[in-house]
DNA sequence: AGCACGCCGACT
DNA sequence: GTCGGCGTGCTC
């Protein structure tokens, strides 16, 4: 018998496959690629997947062990998803295995357990059919399912009852043992109710729509550049229906924040067809069924958050991403990865059309429009009952500013109040203030662990470095002068809270940020307390930006843009335009105009005037001009050089080391930017510094790194540290 | 990444 | 003696 061997993408972070002997009694046609099997491994087991099977090793018999157990008989990935895996590992420089392992849902990637569960579902029978109400009067909760049972037509799964508040279980076990209630197994959810309401789309709208349709059976990346209210989901929703009536699957992916269960029940109400949801806040159950019927085909729609975008499809037919620049795309640790140009990427090798939606669009993605990279479709058109909100700038320069709220603010929030109407107030940091400083000495509080300053908490009486966790209370005296001289310095959502209520007392207000909403249900309850109506003032981060409504809110004001326009991160001001243009297109949607009131120092930043005066798409052409004039690429290349020191000595070292690193790697035509002065973050004797780079030419990532790593590996065998290059996954045509 | 091995200083 | 902190090397 000719001598195979199984070449595994094992989990853990070594960057190659390992050589695996089959198991004893088995044939060569027992094994294939794309097969789970668990391995021994050190001295632990791991799971893997087998990627190829070679004929020869380079390891003596010795060091050779066989397969702990074949999981799949027949494999559970086909070529083209693990061609797939394969490219992002490369592409991000992130070890197989544990891309592998990252990408599956935890119950695929080991359990044995790989059958599509049925469905239960509940129907009334033909005898309960023509009962009376009066029959059932007695017992209301039965009653109650039996008007939701009529009432639907059709047979429910269980998680229709859900609207009830009360148990909805020993209820129906008796309707089911009286035989009113017929209980079914089924394989596949029955489609609910449709509504298919009179929709005829603008002339925008039906372009967009037919431009994708027209490349139906080919690659394409569109970018669906519309406002907020322009109807963008709409079209998402016509595109659907035609992908789905000629058989095909279509993935539809969201930022984490928006894919609330009340727009997964718009999609399912809307489309009929069977849709699968997956997202964070599943269990690992729920996740492993999403994927695997959605691989299997008996899903057609695929709702999900990043990590969805590598579930197997048995039909690819259309990729939906909708806000195209949201951060939550990207997975910032470990694997770091985006999932928007890893769909695209999905999009090419399936042949088939990709849509990115979004109303302020990622200046790469605008730059890949204008080169004709990407099909730019633009819906300009607000639908009937949007309005366009007011905004304004109030220039603070030599104002008299009341903790950071001027006059004008003021004024208009009493007034906003005075209507009954809601007012939202921006402030990008939480706690009391970022900063604590000694009048006398002007000693300032810093994190001994990071190089970053500590945020004054004022509710818990603590400092707290938002890098790294650390915390301590709040000293009375100063350290270095020992003068009780401290005070606060800047502005964060709780300084703002305190002044808020002194303005109005009898207001309610509500400050909403990590701090506040770590609560499981807080942020639901916050969004119910708004809806109830009534004047009242929300305080919060950038986190009230996006996914939630607000209708009576129809006054926002932004209290600290101005560190949006000087910060040292050179999306700053991408992101700041972005956060604004979002907020002005929430604010007072529908009957009411809303009105946007925006404090600066600096009411003549061109990208300030651009941006309220001709709106984001003329900010976002100015801002690739002017990097064209500066002869800058059109983006930056940004990677996280991470050392690894061991004690807090070696923290001064590397410091000492980093500036020197800097001067003797030689990139060839790379460039440092320079060492970003972010803070560095410390984890168990993990130390990061930012660094940033930049190609001259446009170059694609790996190419990049390929001039980078091996001027890094010089440098790790030069000296004792260790360190490692981490990916930021921005930025890759 | 873990984990073991092995080297050296500091303790009942 | 031996306990434990951490530098080094290995995982098919």
């Amino acid at each position: 018998m000719p001598k195979f061997y199984l070449n595994v993408a094992v989990d853990t972070p070594l960057n190659r496959l390992f050589d695996y002997l089959p198991l004893s009694d088995n044939h060569r046609s027992d094994y294939a690629l794309g097969q789970r099997v668990t391995v021994p491994f050190g001295r632990t087991l791991k799971s893997g997947i087998i990627l190829s099977i070679s004929s020869n090793t380079e390891l003596n018999a010795k060091q050779l062990k066989p397969i702990a157990e074949l999981l799949d008989s027949s494999p559970l990935l086909c070529a083209k998803d693990i061609a797939l895996y394969k490219w992002a590992a490369s592409y991000y420089h992130h070890p197989i295995g544990e891309v592998f392992a990252q990408s599956l849902p935890k119950k695929i990637r080991s359990g044995k357990l790989l059958s599509v569960e049925l469905t239960t579902l509940y129907s009334l029978s033909k005898n309960s059919l023509s009962l009376k109400e009066s029959d059932i009067k007695r017992s209301p909760r039965q009653a109650t399912l039996w008007r939701h049972l009529k009432e639907m037509s059709q047979p429910v799964e269980s998680d229709s009852f859900a609207l009830f508040d009360w148990d909805w279980r020993s209820p129906l076990k008796s309707m089911v043992k009286k035989g009113w209630v017929n209980v079914s197994q089924e394989h596949i959810q029955p489609v609910t109710n449709i509504d298919t309401p009179d929709f005829t789309p603008n002339p925008a709208q039906q372009a967009a729509i037919d431009s994708v349709m027209q490349s139906a059976d080919t690659y394409n990346t569109f970018l669906l550049d519309g406002v907020t209210g322009s109807g963008k989901t709409e079209v998402y929703l016509q595109l659907i229906q035609q992908v789905l009536s000629s058989g095909k699957q279509v993935l539809v992916l969201l930022p984490e924040i928006t894919l609330t269960p009340q727009l997964a029940g718009r999609f399912k109400k809307r489309l009929a067809s069977h849709l699968v949801i997956s997202h964070s806040g599943l269990n690992d159950t729920q996740r492993a069924q999403a994927w695997l019927q959605f691989k299997q085909g008996s899903a057609q729609i695929l709702l999900g958050t990043r990590s969805a975008v590598f579930t197997p499809m048995q039909k690819p037919g259309l990729i939906i991403l909708d806000e195209e620049h949201d951060a939550s795309f990207k997975q910032q640790e470990g694997f770091r990865y985006s999932a928007r140009d890893i769909a695209i990427t999905r999009a090419r090798n399936d042949n088939i059309p990709i849509v990115l939606g979004t109303a302020t669009p990622s200046l790469e993605s605008l730059y890949n429009a204008q080169h004709e990279r990407f099909k730019h479709l633009t819906l300009p058109e607000r639908t009937a009952g949007a309005s366009h909100p007011d905004i304004h700038l109030i220039d603070c320069k030599n104002q008299q500013l009341d903790n950071h709220l001027s006059k004008p603010l003021l004024t208009s929030i009493a007034k906003t109040l005075a209507r009954n109407e809601q007012v939202i107030l921006f402030v990008n940091r939480r706690g009391f203030a970022p900063v604590l400083m000694c009048h006398s000495c002007g000693w300032v509080g810093q994190c001994r662990r990071c190089d970053s300053r500590l945020v004054i908490h004022k509710k818990s009486n603590l400092l707290k470095c938002h890098h790294c966790g650390v915390e301590h209370t709040v000293p009375t005296t100063c350290p270095d002068c020992q003068q009780a001289e401290l005070f606060p310095l800047g502005l964060g959502t709780e300084r703002i809270e305190e002044t808020i209520n002194s303005h109005f007392p009898n207001i309610p207000v509500t400050r909403i940020d990590r701090d506040s909403t770590r609560r499981k249900d807080a942020m639901q309850e916050v969004i119910d307390q708004v809806q109830k109506g009534g004047a009242q003032i929300l305080i919060g981060t950038q986190m009230l930006a996006k996914g939630h409504h607000f209708p009576n809110v129809t006054l926002v004001g932004m209290l600290d843009i101005d560190a949006g326009l000087f910060s040292c991160d050179f999306r700053a001001s991408e992101r700041m335009c972005q956060l604004i243009t979002q907020v002005a297109g929430r604010a007072g949607r529908e009957e009411k105009t809303g009105r946007v009131l925006i404090q600066t120092h600096h009411p003549d930043h061109p990208l300030l005037t651009t941006l309220i005066q001709k709106g984001y798409a003329s900010f976002a052409k100015q801002a690739l001009i002017e990097r064209q004039q500066a002869q800058l690429p059109p983006y930056h290349y940004q990677a996280l050089l991470r050392v690894n020191a061991m004690h807090e000595k070696a923290v001064l070292e590397f410091l000492d080391d980093t500036q020197q690193l800097i001067s003797q790697i030689q990139l060839g035509d790379v460039s440092i930017l320079g060492p970003v002065p972010a803070p560095m973050l410390k984890r168990a004797g993990r130390f990061r510094y930012q660094l940033l780079l930049q190609a001259p030419q446009r170059k694609p990532l790996h190419q990049f790194l390929s001039t980078l790593l091996p001027a890094i590996g010089q440098l790790k065998s030069a000296r004792k540290i260790r360190w490692s290059i981490d990916i930021d996954p921005i930025d890759l045509y």
